[in-house]
DNA sequence: CCAACCCCCTGAACGC
DNA sequence: TGCGTTCAGGGGGTTG
């Protein structure tokens, strides 16, 4: 269930242990999870390369290979990347298992397959939807003026814009809700009725709350094999999500849930006071 | 262009 | 205990 705090933990967590290793064979138990090219294909193209580096543009994962190729993942709600030995017992919804030299396994699991895998090769027109994404969080051209661009007409509540990947990408539910909050706006705040101050103060929180949670995420290779994969540290910091009826930890009011773009959302009615429009 | 809805899928939590 | 309902942190597609 990761937004980009978490693809971020995984790239950093496997780059160091897959960096230089070759992809022997690949197996695939449900073809479907692979977008493109076919599955036959991205088994035969991917098979022989030898994984250079790990990067990562908003919720995906790209692993990028010798060969100027890259395979991209999208984990969606519950796709999950592991490196295991092979001995090393098989999570339930495996469905792509990579096989590396030494005995070690790339896999893998998604429970609700919602997520994808491409293939793309060396030059290839990007068909993974990537092209379409908004700044990543930590560019600096991330300002309150970007901000006004993107979000200064939209007539939907912040929360909603926030969520979309063509404006910013990388922010899902849950740190949408710590940005939020960090930031004093109510979720169901219009992006047209923000102001100066508020755009300041995203353009200041996204960043950082995002950087936070990475840094709160930090977890050893064992750790990680050890948590199958999902063992994502930082769920102790959420100041709100996943807290509704409890005190805000700011000034103990009630936080309060409701639903804003059909997405659960979780805010402090009294912290988070900007609402706008007047 | 936009909003509102639908879909994909499984499992956990909750209500009766 | 069992059964039905609702919900979950994602995104794409269609329709009006």
């Amino acid at each position: 269930m990761p937004e980009l705090p978490e693809v971020e933990t995984i790239r950093r967590v496997l780059e160091p242990q897959l960096k230089g290793k070759l992809i022997r064979q690949v197996r695939l138990s449900r073809p479907e999870i692979i977008s493109a090219p076919t599955a036959e294909e991205f088994c035969r193209r991917a098979e022989g390369e030898r994984i250079c580096s790990l990067g990562r543009r908003g919720k995906f994962l790209q692993i990028e290979l010798h060969s100027g190729a890259e395979i991209v993942l999208h984990l969606r709600m519950s796709g999950c990347l592991l490196l295991a030995p092979k001995e090393y017992p098989l999570a339930k919804h495996t469905h792509a298992i990579f096989e590396l030299e030494e005995g070690e396994e790339l896999r893998f699991s998604d429970v609700r397959r919602f997520g994808r895998l491409w293939l793309l090769a060396p030059g290839q027109e990007d068909c993974t939807g990537r092209q379409k994404l908004g700044l990543e969080p930590f560019d600096p051209q991330l300002t309150p003026e970007y901000l006004q661009q993107i979000w200064g007409k939209k007539k939907r509540p912040i929360k909603d814009c926030m969520l979309d990947q063509q404006a910013v990408a990388g922010i899902g539910n849950i740190y949408s809700d710590e940005i939020l909050f960090r930031a004093g706006i109510r979720p169901d705040c219009l992006g047209c009725n923000l102001e100066e101050e508020q755009r300041q103060r995203l353009a200041q929180m996204i960043p950082q709350t995002l950087a936070y949670f990475i840094e709160k995420n930090a977890i050893s290779p064992q750790e990680y094999l050890d948590g199958g994969g999902r063992d994502y540290r930082n769920t102790p910091f959420l100041q709100v999500y996943g807290h509704s009826a409890q005190p805000c930890p700011r000034c103990g009011s009630l936080l309060e849930r409701k639903v804003i773009a059909g997405r659960s959302s979780v805010f402090c009615p009294a912290c988070q006071n900007f609402l706008g429009g007047s």
